[in-house]
DNA sequence: CTGTTAGCGCATTCAA
DNA sequence: TTGAATGCGCTAACAG
């Protein structure tokens, strides 16, 4: 019909059937069926954002981030729990191709490959949040874990500890295993012997934190530093301190990744490395559609946001914050410059 | 074709050609539109969330009860985030329209029931979350407010308080509302004047609460207590305190709605009334699915659930917790036994 | 048990 | 500047 110009704006319409067609579209209340323009147009302006848990801070924070970063170009977003699970990711994943949404934003439920090339394959483009998966040629978006526990855990050791216990998340997923790795590294540079820092592998929840929390306190001698390799973990492995009758920082120093969103914590408790879940959101999003305008270029990207130390009590430090020095970006140009200009922005408090 | 079928299950089909179409789908790689089938069958086994914001931790929860029981019954979720504004949620509310989602689970920005309205006039059903709207019939399901303020009123009534600030959020939020009026209510029947209790209004964020706790301490006389009226402003308030050198609950005693989920708190420090936002989400849910089934009753239901007083140390009573009393259900029998089930579970801790 | 016909609502293409 | 024809991929309703 004549409607179809009207609606979308395209060739010429004179002015007197035009606002016949739209008071026409006022009286009968007509509103444009979605789904017959995407079956047609085999565009569903719709991108899934697929993550582990939206009760987490971290990605409610980054969720909006992509929110945003969508709606600013007209596109919807599906969102999809998979509570670390394959199978729901599975499920999510074939449910996704059969919507065909346009794009799909992944944090993997596991360190493989497979689910982002299985969407690939049926041509839908994806970009890769938060984790590494090592086979497979993808776009991603993360911050570098290693160097976050790395300067971490230089902090603990400024202080003059030299037992410290890693309290990580499970070993399939690739935050949990770069920050142990991270944060032995700075063990290994200040010259300290392999047993200084004793890693331990759970759920990457409190009731995770709190067991290992429990475990490393069994340990003897018993670790005088917690790093806790996630907020939830933070939490918990707290929990168990206090039930212990252990003070925090005097008794026992924590560290923590993640940060806590300033609505939900009244001062600056955890000592953490914050990672800019909003802007890692904003910027994946971006990346996504931009592949989807064919205005990225061929290659695929990674970009590496930097994080921010921001120091709370829970260390034994004065409370300052600071920006980490590492801010690697290999995007090779794309879009840097808006990146970083968002990144001088503060990041997190807590 | 024949495809459909083997697809659906649906007719008879010999066991040969079901497994030749089988093989060919898996050679192909062959994946259903779901958008065409939407498009024939006028159904998109789509839901949508409108909320104000999923950076709230009531909300988070909130949307995985929304979430798991819509995918229970094979349905997917979009999430909309308002941020209090109507024109965002307008906007969103014609997009969804255009989509032709199955039904609407809709937190309004406002108090007013065009919206719900819209969408009804539209065939869509809609489930209102969390706040009343009083111009429009239209299935509800929230907590009582007014009920929920006058117990925790109650708390510090108790306790000998008679000069309270409530902190509450923007008049044009019925929660915000009903909870000023619940904690009058209290004062009234304890025999308090009216200037006993005297009520704030600003964002539902932490900076409304910073900003009305200021309000709030340059009263002559000082309060005594403070109720903040949702989760955020009782962190932003606390800063205030914080920051004029003011010991809670030793110098000013608080009580809040809206628990902070037990992942993010260690402990148990604000004494709350905590709302089962699961299953508020769960419930709401599955009475819009049992419209879209025909299964529910024609008429209006409306669902208090009840809420749970969770005493923390910033009232400065012995801490310990226990249900409220006021369990009203007016939804006339239906799938009432399910949803008290599950409430006899502890509904949220902190 | 299997295939055919037709149409869901839109937008591309071509004709008027 | 407008209209008519066509097909996106699917399924309801029939035939075979």
């Amino acid at each position: 019909m004549t409607v179809s110009r009207v609606i979308n704006r395209s060739g010429y319409i004179s002015h007197e059937t035009r606002e016949r067609v739209e008071t026409a579209i006022a009286d009968l209340g007509y509103v444009p069926n979605t789904l017959a323009r995407s079956l047609r147009s085999k565009k569903t302006k719709t991108l899934a954002l697929v993550l582990t848990d939206i009760t987490n801070p971290f990605f409610t924070t980054l969720a909006r981030g992509v929110e945003d970063a969508a709606s600013a170009q007209g596109f919807n977003v599906i969102f999809c729990n998979t509570d670390e699970s394959e199978i729901k990711q599975e499920k999510y994943l074939t449910m996704l191709v059969q919507k065909r949404v346009d794009g799909v934003l992944l944090v993997p439920a596991c360190s493989l490959g497979r689910p982002a090339c299985y969407l690939q394959e049926h041509g839908i483009p994806v970009v890769v949040l938060d984790r590494r998966v090592p086979d497979c040629q993808v776009d991603s978006v993360r911050c570098d874990s290693v160097q976050g526990a790395f300067e971490l855990t230089r902090l603990l050791l400024d202080l003059g500890h030299e037992r410290i216990a890693v309290l990580s998340g499970p070993t399939t997923v690739s935050t949990a295993v770069d920050r142990v790795i991270g944060c032995r590294k700075a063990a290994g540079e200040a010259g300290l012997g392999d047993d200084a820092v004793r890693a331990y592998h759970d759920e990457y929840t409190q009731e995770g934190g709190y067991r290992m929390a429990q475990k490393a306190l069994a340990a003897n001698p018993r670790p005088t530093a917690f790093f806790a390799a996630n907020n939830f973990v933070a939490v918990g492995a707290h929990r168990t301190l206090r039930e212990a009758g252990l003070r925090v920082p005097e008794d026992i120093a924590m560290v923590a990744f993640d940060d806590l969103p300033g609505g939900l914590v009244t001062e600056a408790f955890f000592t953490v490395v914050a990672q800019p879940a909003y802007e890692m959101g904003q910027v994946a999003t971006r990346l996504l559609l931009d592949r989807l305008a064919g205005t990225a270029p061929t290659e695929c990207l990674e970009a590496i946001l930097p994080a921010k130390v921001i120091i709370g009590r829970s260390s034994g430090l004065p409370v300052e914050s600071f920006f980490t020095e590492a801010v690697q970006n290999r995007t090779a140009g794309w879009d840097a410059a808006a990146t970083e200009r968002r990144l001088d922005q503060p990041v997190g408090n807590q």
